[in-house]
DNA sequence: CAAAATATCCGTATTTATACGGATATTTTG
DNA sequence: CAAAATATCCGTATAAATACGGATATTTTG
């Protein structure tokens, strides 16, 4: 038997995946906790092998609870189940430790898999997730090249300021800002402010 | 007692939901279905006083479940239970005759109210909700400004081609293209290409 | 710490976007 | 169905953005 911990502030959640995880054979599910801290205080007396964590949750979120679990807790894998499908939580995750990634709008099939993969030692993170992944390192990747100074210009011009009036507002010659954004374009290899906005969009720079 | 279903193609929520809604004692779930038409099925014989609709399900959605509720029995009264929180599922709901509207990360207690508020004939909206529709119908009012022919351009400036190239691509002259550039720019109230970009992908025109 | 890379700054010439004014075609509305 | 409103189209003049070439200051890296 597999030995699962849930941890989620929703009491629906909660509810519905300990019911579904009941009905295996394989998988045990030791306790419920709506917090963080209420699953640390349980922990040290029920020898969990996975712990199935939320990401918002009240206090400590769930992507520090995987920090504080390899710490604390070394045996403990976890794994996060969440509605956040935004790359950089998937990226934070992996960072800090987890061995998977599930998005709340799979099924129970797939929540049974990743719980077995991840207790035979292997890492669960489905086609959605990686694609969210790959996303996220492109973005940063694309990101970090701008300058601290260029992402205060993408900023104003992005508000409609005309390269004369950022200028103006950071104590700068015209003929500056001209070169900022002529770089601007080249980093994020736009052709025109139109489609640099496009992008800078996406890349959540704005 | 209140007579509820639920309609929902995820295991998941169906499961916690119910029980959840069984501790009540106001509230008795009659049915639990996992597609609409599953739903009309049942509906005949059941006697149901407030349906409970997820809006993502495979063949007919939660949206169009809630007119053909309308028609079909009448006396039931549809209350959307989902995870999407964009306002024009909203108001779509609102104009199919939805009595109520709830996000999926509401908890039991804000279910239970709603339920019993649209029993006792009134309508449930909470302030995320709320807030959501507020932004959709600003959204519309500005997005129906724009012509077809308006977008179309505006797609095509947003993907970093110059009026130039639009107008080749439409077959029509460069000054035509300036001219529907400078009135979305009017109708959208900004000064610029960057700023137009900036509204128009807030508004979702792009 | 020195070399290499990057960020920040500027001038001139060219290309592009926008303002202004005006016309016909299409759609909406009373 | 006619009037009003809106969409679509175009020319000329001005303002702004971008390309190109070049310089010093700051940060990274071996």
């Amino acid at each position: 038997m597999i030995r699962v911990s849930i941890t989620d502030d929703h009491d629906l959640f909660r509810s519905g995946i300990a019911m579904l995880l009941e009905k295996t054979d394989t998988i045990e599910v030791i306790h419920q906790t709506a917090s963080v801290e209420e699953l640390l205080e349980k922990l040290p007396e029920s020898k969990v092998d996975i712990a199935l964590l939320d990401i918002s949750m009240k206090s400590t979120n769930g992507l520090d609870a995987i920090s504080i679990l390899k710490k604390m807790h070394p045996t403990i894998r976890s794994i996060v189940l969440t509605m956040h499908n935004e790359g950089q939580y998937v990226m934070q995750a992996i960072r800090n430790g987890a061995f998977g990634y599930l998005l709340k709008d799979c099924d129970a099939e797939e929540l049974a898999e990743a719980i077995l993969e991840v207790f035979n030692g292997k890492k669960y993170f489905n086609k959605d997730v990686s694609h969210l992944m790959i996303e996220a390192v492109n973005k940063e990747a694309n990101t970090q090249k701008i300058s601290k100074r260029e992402k205060e210009v993408l900023q104003l011009v992005a508000q409609g300021l005309t390269t004369i009036e950022i200028a103006a507002q950071l104590f700068v010659s015209k003929r500056t800002i001209e070169t900022h954004r002529s770089n601007i374009l080249k980093k994020l290899e736009v052709q025109n402010t139109a489609e640099l906005i496009t992008k800078a969009t996406q890349l959540g720079l704005i």
